[in-house]
DNA sequence: TTAATTGACATCAATTTAGTATCAGTTTTG
DNA sequence: CAAAACTGATACTAAATTGATGTCAATTAA
């Protein structure tokens, strides 16, 4: 069972290098050349991510893409309901009989429960705090790679 | 997101049939029937069942299957297991050059936990625990549905 | 003007999930 | 015994999802 797809996971990825270089346009080809994500299939993922309102691009020379919201305020869950839509369990075990007495079903209990517990954990895990603790990591372990610094590197 | 598929979903279902008539054998037919699940599907899905240990099988007339193991032994982690492998989050975020420091990922131990927590969750919910609920509901509000009582229905 | 970019789609390939079919072998029962 | 009701094993097909590529028009900095 899986529970990141691809476009999640590069839909990150690329949250984290936007937030990493906040303020300033990266380009597609950066981002696929930095982390190593398939030029056509992140352009469409990017796409996506404007339609929800998570990053503004800019067209032409020196254009690309850009955070849109607070890095802090941007869940995982976000992500991932764009990309892979609501966790759901299973539309309903035992449908024929067993299940006339629905709201009354305690498996449904059970299971709703933990996909709020999942649901919950990944609204906690940011773009902010994941970036944070990169960068600490990083700090705290300098091992030749620069990728992450802290931005705006264009004074 | 989808976290069951149908073969687990189905699987759940036939081993409630089977935990409900326990001692006797049940065919694929009656349970495809009672369940309204694809006759030749669920053949597959009881056999995958066999091979993993928690049914047994009769041949010929009046054959079927029966659980062999406990009810509160079988929980909803092993069925998904056999049907769908284990819980697994994506195999590295960030390979490239942020992951130099593995062993040091935030990320990745935050994400591990919520597994952990999935696993856990799905780990206690056992055939024998649903099948107490559901029979219990069944008691407490009777809507003219019959097909889950105690077994054991040929002395 | 040209090169670097995104916008908007269209299309394709690979993988996973869902479902069907077939034939051989086993067991009860008339 | 022979027919009918079963499972064992396995091959196959179909549908849905996921992953990836390609193209052309529009925009913009230099
Ligand atoms: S699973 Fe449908 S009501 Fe319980
Ligand atoms: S995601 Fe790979 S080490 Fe963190």
């Amino acid at each position: 069972m899986k529970v990141l797809t691809k476009k999640t996971d590069y839909a990150i990825r690329a949250l984290l290098m936007l937030a990493a270089k906040k303020g300033n346009y990266v380009s597609t080809k950066t981002i696929s050349a930095e982390q190593d994500i398939p030029y056509q299939f992140l352009r469409g993922v990017l796409q996506e991510m404007i339609r929800h309102g998570l990053i503004t691009s800019k067209e032409g020379v020196q254009g690309g893409f850009m955070l849109e919201k607070d890095p802090d305020e941007i869940s995982v869950k976000q992500v991932m309901e764009i990309f892979q839509g609501e966790v759901q369990v299973s539309e309903c075990m035992f449908r024929k009989q067993i299940c006339a007495n629905r709201s009354h079903c305690v498996l449904r209990h059970e299971i709703m429960r933990i996909e709020q517990v999942v649901n919950d954990e990944f609204q906690k895990i940011t773009i902010g705090g994941l970036l944070g603790k990169l960068t600490a990591a990083k700090s705290a372990k300098p091992a030749g790679n620069e990728s992450y610094k802290s931005a705006s590197a264009k004074p």
